[in-house]
DNA sequence: ATATAAATTGCAAGTGTCTTCAAATGGAGG
DNA sequence: CCTCCATTTGAAGACACTTGCAATTTATAT
C-alpha cells in the first residue's frame, strides 16, 4: 500500500527516500506555499530531521524537473521559491512590502500572451508574470494579511 | 556645453565620471539591447578602458535608482540584464535556444493587470512578463535571426 | 530474508554573481 | 589650482547554489 506521496515519486521515477518525502511534506504544510531552499532546510532541522542542505537543493531541482514542484523568482530577490505543482496553472501578485504572495488567473492575459508570441514568430514554451505592489493589509494597518490566511486560493478574475 | 550623456548624469546629481560615459556608450552601442554586467566589462576591456568589475556594477545600480536603465531577470539565468530606459514601456520575449531578447507591448494585458491588482486590494508599483519560447530562426534553421537584426524595435499588437 | 547493484546522501570544497572594504584617485566649486 | 568629498579600485567577502566523492540507503533478484 502506497501513500499518496509515494505514487507521485514513483511516478516520476525517483526513489522513495526519507529526504523526498519529509521535503514533500514540509511544502505540501507550507501556509504561505512558496518557500526558498533554505527555509525548508531550516524546516527539517527545527522537526529534528537530518537532511544536507545540498540533498534539499538537489531534490528540489528533480522535483522541479518532474514536474512536482514549481520554482520561481520574485523581483530583485536572489534566491528562489518553491511551491507545490498540485493547483491549476496561475500568476503571481508580490507585496514588495511584507513579502507575501497572491495567485491569479486571467483567461484574457493568457489569450492575449499566445497571441503575441504568435505574431513575433515563437513556439511559446513558457511565461512568467509577476506584478509587484502594496497589499492591502500594508496600506491600511502597516500589518501584513499574511498571518490571518489560511489556506491561499487561487483569484479568478471574472470574464 | 554638455553632451546628451552629461545632461543625463547631472539630471541624477551623479557626478560625470569617465567610467559612467563610457557604462552609457556601451550601452547605447549595444545591439542586443540587454546586457550583463561582466558583458560590459568585458567590452569596455576590449576597447582598452580600465574600468573595474566593482564599478561596473556600482554604477549600473545607480542608474537603475535613477531611471537611466532598467534591470531585468530572465528565467533560470542568474544573472541581471540592463538595457537603456530610453523607450517606452515593454515586456520581454526571450528565445529559450538562443538567448535573443523581443520587445513587444500589448495594451489589453496591461490593462488586465490593473485590474487584477485592483481586485486583489494591492496598489500595482510594478510588473514583470516574460515570455519564454523559440523563435522563429532556431525553429526554421537552427540559427539564430540576431545577427540580422540591427535594432530592435517593440512590437505593438494591434488592438 | 539476504545479497547486490545502482541511486542517493552528506560533507566539504568549488562556482558564479554580485557587494563591501580600505586605500588611492579625481571631479567640481571656490 | 587647491581642497574636499564623491568615486574608483583590486581584493576579500557574501550569498545562493552546485559538484566530487566516499559512505549509505533503496529497489530488485535471489
Amino acid at each position: 500500500m502506497k501513500s499518496p506521496k509515494e505514487t507521485s515519486l514513483a511516478k516520476t521515477g525517483l526513489r522513495t527516500t526519507h529526504p523526498r518525502l519529509l521535503i514533500l511534506e514540509v511544502l505540501e504544510k507550507s501556509q504561505t506555499r512558496h518557500m526558498g531552499a533554505e527555509e525548508i532546510y531550516d524546516s527539517l532541522r527545527e522537526a529534528n530531521e537530518e537532511v544536507g542542505l545540498a540533498t534539499v537543493y538537489r531534490v528540489l531541482t528533480q522535483f522541479e524537473q518532474n514536474g512536482l514542484v514549481l520554482k520561481h523568482r520574485f523581483g530583485e530577490d536572489s534566491k528562489a521559491y518553491y511551491e507545490l505543482n498540485n493547483e491549476q496553472h496561475h500568476d503571481h501578485m508580490v507585496c514588495v512590502e511584507c513579502g507575501d504572495v497572491y495567485e491569479f488567473v486571467d483567461e484574457e492575459i493568457e489569450r492575449r500572451q499566445d497571441l503575441v508570441a504568435g505574431s513575433l514568430g515563437f513556439v511559446l514554451h513558457d511565461h512568467s508574470l509577476h506584478l509587484y505592489g502594496v497589499c492591502s493589509g500594508m496600506q491600511e494597518t502597516g500589518e501584513c494579511s499574511k498571518k490571518k490566511r489560511k489556506t491561499e486560493t487561487i483569484y479568478q478574475v471574472e470574464k
